[in-house]
DNA sequence: CTCACTGCAAAGGTTTTGCAGTGGG
DNA sequence: CCCACTGCAAAACCTTTGCAGTGAG
């Protein structure tokens, strides 16, 4: 769940960042915004709160926030990067028809994929993480 | 394996395309550079043997081919669009320090991915094909 | 022949870069 | 106080678009 202002602070601080009011917000954001925002997305949001912080400003934070490990890029298949906070194993479903990526959590699932690679090695490669795609259609998703 | 000319003119025209030398090229580049090509990784290929094709037409030509169901985009978090002639069931491994993108087949897994799903059904969603992102190093890229 | 496709160049949108000024530790 | 961070604006990229000319069916 979304961890409060405190905890936000702490975040950068055991990330070796420093807490200025912008990282504070934009990171607030990701965890507001939990459906992969873009930084676009981002910056709107933000600038309710903190008018005047600069696009290029939030692009360099999220550079830096996916650096020291507290947010990720996520893979697609379009032209704008979209970011994710949630740092638990998870997977994704995108869907077909809108721009709509959700988040999948199954630890069953991960355990059978673990067990599945655990046996099944691949040659030359040494796996770090695996994440399923799941692509399809949601059934209230209207367009 | 990579089609011939005659089976990539072919597969053109079964899509409802008309076969057109850049077409070919392109699609013929896709089967040859079979590592995921970025469009200048194809449109260096192809001037190879077709100078003077505008990068604006390779990527006119490689949305037709998506649109025509013989090509797909490639997830990345990268912003450069990387385009797969492949079409049979597969999955990507991805570098986590260079730019390579390899091509992973596995009917086992397919099967126990689609055994797993059938009794586990994500509510409000239709899946239509899941993809494993498998995040790593291979242990023989340098940088 | 005809209409879809291509070439070319300009425009659009996203992301990066450079530099001066500011503020967190 | 100092160095890292921010704001601003220009630049760099990648991709899309518009239009006139060409060629595949």
């Amino acid at each position: 769940m979304k961890p409060g202002s405190e905890q936000i602070s702490q975040k950068l601080k055991n990330a070796g960042m420093k807490v200025t009011p912008q990282r504070h917000a934009i990171l607030e954001a990701l965890y507001t915004l939990n459906n992969h925002p873009t930084v676009e997305n981002i910056a709107e949001y933000i600038r309710k709160t903190h008018p005047g912080v600069a696009t290029g400003t939030v692009y360099h934070v999220l550079d830096t926030l996916v650096q020291n490990g507290l947010v990720q890029r996520v893979k697609t298949d379009k032209d704008v990067m979209r970011y994710d906070a949630t740092l638990e194993n998870h997977h994704h479903i995108y869907s077909a028809r809108t721009e709509r990526i959700e988040d999948y959590f199954d630890n069953e699932l991960d355990d059978l994929l673990l067990s599945y690679f655990q046996k099944k090695k691949l040659p030359n490669f040494d796996i770090d993480k695996i994440t399923l795609q799941i692509n399809g259609a949601f059934v209230d998703d209207s367009k």
